[in-house]
DNA sequence: GCAAAGATTTGCT
DNA sequence: GCAAATCTTTGCC
């Protein structure tokens, strides 16, 4: 991308959750060579009293990282199928991790759409669709279809995302920079946790991008995304 | 050791 | 709007 960047500062990860996942809607997530997104839509899972997060069962094999020091990687494989990342958050010892829904393409469309191909070929269950059909706008709209157009995989969880040298990296423009509007609304795909859990505006959004995963936000026209 | 369920996506009814 | 695909993690016997 065309202007200067730079590494997110720990010190806005080491933050409370919520604070954390403000700061991480309009960052940059890097791939290394080519690709680059802007952070537009996260959701923020918090310590072991949360119903839904990986982290209610107490500290286990595949949750571990999320007990460790905040800028980590924790990746983890869901339905089976898809990678998700997160970004674990706060200090050292206290389980929270920001779950990162979706992006807006900046940088390396063309290795995105590529590698959304090549991730549904290794799925060769159906025929027909072409994920690497999808608009610009939308090769990194959901927490499953970002980790394959940035080929993340479960393998980087533990990987430090605030690491000039990792090949992966959180960053955000260099100077001073106006923030995006953040918008809060309720978390997905997690039926299954009990009030008040389920509902409580832990998920938070760019209103304006047209990279959104999911429903139509509150109050937004009925036109399509 | 086995059964159940899941922080999703896609296509078809 | 619904259901399938797919396999790891967790809980319980």
């Amino acid at each position: 991308m065309v202007l200067p960047r730079e590494v997110l500062p720990r010190e806005a990860l080491a933050a409370p959750a919520l604070e954390a996942a403000r700061a991480l809607v309009g960052a940059l997530l890097v791939r290394e060579p080519d690709r680059i997104g802007r952070i537009v839509e996260v959701e923020a899972y918090i310590g072991t009293a949360d119903r839904a997060s990986h982290a209610r069962f107490g500290r286990t094999a595949r949750n571990a990282v999320m007990f460790g020091p905040p800028g980590v990687a924790y990746v983890y494989l869901v339905y089976g199928m898809y990678d998700c990342l997160n970004v674990v958050v706060e200090p050292d010892g206290r389980p929270a991790a920001i779950l990162v829904r979706a992006l807006e393409p900046l940088a390396g469309l063309e290795a995105m759409r590529d590698a959304r191909r090549r991730h549904a070929a290794a799925r060769r269950r159906r025929p027909g669709g072409d994920p690497g059909a999808v608009p610009d706008e939308r090769l990194a709209s959901g927490p499953g279809a970002l980790a394959a157009a940035f080929d993340i995989d479960r393998a980087m969880t533990g990987l430090d995302l605030l690491d000039p040298r990792s090949p992966v990296r959180l960053e955000r423009p260099a100077g001073v920079g106006e923030r995006p509007a953040v918008m809060a609304t309720a978390r997905g795909g997690i039926d299954y946790a009990p009030e008040p859990w389920r509902s409580l505006p832990w998920r938070f959004v760019d209103p304006g991008s047209p990279s959104l995963s999911g429903p139509p936000l509150p109050g937004s026209v009925g036109r399509p995304r």
